[in-house]
DNA sequence: TCATCCGGTTGAACCGCTTCAAAGTCGTCC
DNA sequence: GGACGACTTTGAAGCGGTTCAACCGGATGA
């Protein structure tokens, strides 16, 4: 069987001080006499001791742990947005324990809920926009959140921090107006992904203010390379005269699939087609044709999410009213050689 | 001030009912009259009531939770082992806590202590290979570990999961001299890296078997794409008698950096330029030129290692005799348009 | 000499849950 | 009618820490 592992009462008896005082030496070091701090000291590494978290927190009440739960970890957007949580959330000693909800609601709510149960601090979620029941539950539970990259509606007041994906979306569509295409689509899906929804908002509204300019839209089921190739399929089995010139893709791994496909189909990029992409991921400049995208800032993203949930839990823990605030950054387009040539 | 939240008692109290047996709606809902157990239910949804996993740990002495170090999450390569793990972890009911170390033996050890506070159930690990202190804490602390994509040595018996670096650095640089290519340079860095200095050792073997060939090695300050640009600027500078005619990046960020460099300086891929990554991660086939580049089973990796942890975790709880397991892989090389041309 | 003060140290009372021996409660069976 | 199981439910003892009022003994000041 496993030994049981040291506790804070071992220590205490090899001391021979009392259990408070190894709990000192742990926490207010400065309040615990010298020559006793390190007669504790001397037998919390001689028996290897190491603090038990879980038992600190129950019974303190606190703990260090704010929530992260993402979209798509296998998207470096999100990566990127992680990144810049951990650097926060470190500087201020808290940790991030981060969770994947891969675009799906159950799994969403289920790590909601995880969190919860582990009573975090705070929880920094990316929401995949659709059923929104994770929002009750937090407030029932009292715990501060932050929503990233999104604000929801018809729930009350939340902090947020996001990209205008309308304008993203606008200035995506625009750009291709500008460059003379007319025949664009949309590619990207499901629309219940706010994400998907506001951007073709956008989209849309860009197309609308263009006289003979039309959006087709390519719904995906996903938002991946795999979704984007089979969107190419789509569209290079259209006739030359039918097919559209332009292509926004909802977020940069479905334009690098449309391009990939596009390889493969033989259509040349962007004589044939155009794509402009979101996010600007790192990725995006390396691919096979350098790829238009819209960029927002991630890791910006990311930390200032945290500085606002970290000051939402400040708020709460001492008692003071605290104001929900939004902070919405602006997208910009990044032209490259998937939209412009060479 | 934050009210409390609804605890097992509040509960109890409500329905009217034992606290124990409130445990067993929760736990053991089948040993509970289905009259009392609806009771339950109701007063704990009209409380808002969510378990506290920190108590019910505490008590229990079990966690549901296993901790993932990844060396770099910005690493696609690491989010697809991640996602294996989760994958697995989930069947099992076991939830994956990933901390990213950022290649650095610091904030690597770190994570670890990390996790032996919160008294995860075990710890999966990519480690970056220089100090393996963090192999003595786990140890110390009775924590069951699996290393992932690495064999730690000098440090007895442990679990493991890997691909043969080695090997695989052979396999990259078989390929350019079967091309024909004599003069190859290995960029990547820092060798403290195992991973890095494996794929070297590969690599020089393998120029070793041929005559006439040489390996130069660049040293790079970190796996990114940055830092392949960097080393590809390097190289441009280079005559054009004395510049290598290909590269073994040690992995695919690297070389993906690398590809844009050469872009940038006008070096045509592979003409003047052959290249392989490492990973072959999904945005390799997707690059400027689509990459070529030794394939490890990345989601497998994954998967793998968490079944030989909940394996060797299984055998720990039940105090069976347990004995390491090395799972190897053998990589594979993708060859693309990078090193085969069109 | 005695009251105060103060840096150190102590120990008991929790934190919220699991566990499990013990105690009910009924329906059966001899 | 009493013993015996099968089912349920109970309640108290931890789990490993944190917290804080109380205590201790020596220094200080009057």
């Amino acid at each position: 069987m496993v030994p049981r592992r040291p506790s804070i009462s071992d220590v205490a008896a090899l001391a021979g001080v009392s259990l408070g005082t190894v709990s000192n030496v742990l926490n207010r070091p400065h309040v615990v006499a010298a020559s006793t701090r390190s007669k504790v000291e001397a037998a919390i590494s001689s028996l290897g001791f190491v603090r038990n978290e879980t038992a600190r927190q129950l019974s303190s009440g606190h703990n260090r742990a704010i929530g992260l739960v993402v979209l798509d970890i296998g998207n470096p957007f999100f990566t990127d947005v992680a990144r810049g949580a951990q650097e926060v959330a470190q500087d201020r000693g808290a940790v991030v324990l981060m969770a994947d909800s891969r675009a799906d609601e159950r799994t969403e709510r289920a790590n909601v809920e995880l969190f919860t149960q582990q009573r975090v601090q705070g929880v920094l979620i990316a929401p995949s926009g659709g059923d929104t029941a994770w929002v009750a539950d937090l407030r029932r539970a009292g715990t501060p959140f932050v929503v990233i990259d999104r604000v929801v509606s018809g729930v009350g007041e939340h902090c947020a921090v996001s990209v205008d994906d309308r304008t993203g979306g606008e200035l995506a569509v625009a750009h291709l107006l500008q460059l003379g295409h007319r025949r664009i689509a949309f590619v990207g899906g499901p629309s219940t992904l706010a994400q998907v929804a506001d951007r073709r908002v956008g989209a849309e509204a860009a197309v609308e203010r263009e006289a003979g300019a039309s959006l087709l839209a390519l719904s995906t089921g996903a938002l991946t390379v795999d979704e984007g190739r089979r969107a190419a399929d789509t569209l290079a089995a259209l006739g030359d005269g039918e097919r559209p010139t332009a292509v926004f893709a909802a977020n940069d791994l479905v334009a690098l699939g449309v391009l990939q496909g596009c390889v493969r189909h033989g259509l040349r990029v962007p004589a044939d087609l155009a794509i402009v992409g979101y996010d600007d991921i790192d990725f995006a400049a390396a691919a096979a044709v350098p790829l238009s995208s819209v960029r927002q800032p991630r890791q910006e993203l990311g930390r200032t999410g945290t500085e606002l949930l970290l000051a939402e839990i400040a708020a709460q823990r001492d008692g003071v009213e605290h104001v929900h605030r939004t902070e919405r950054f602006t997208p910009e387009l990044v032209a490259r050689a998937s939209t412009v040539g060479h």
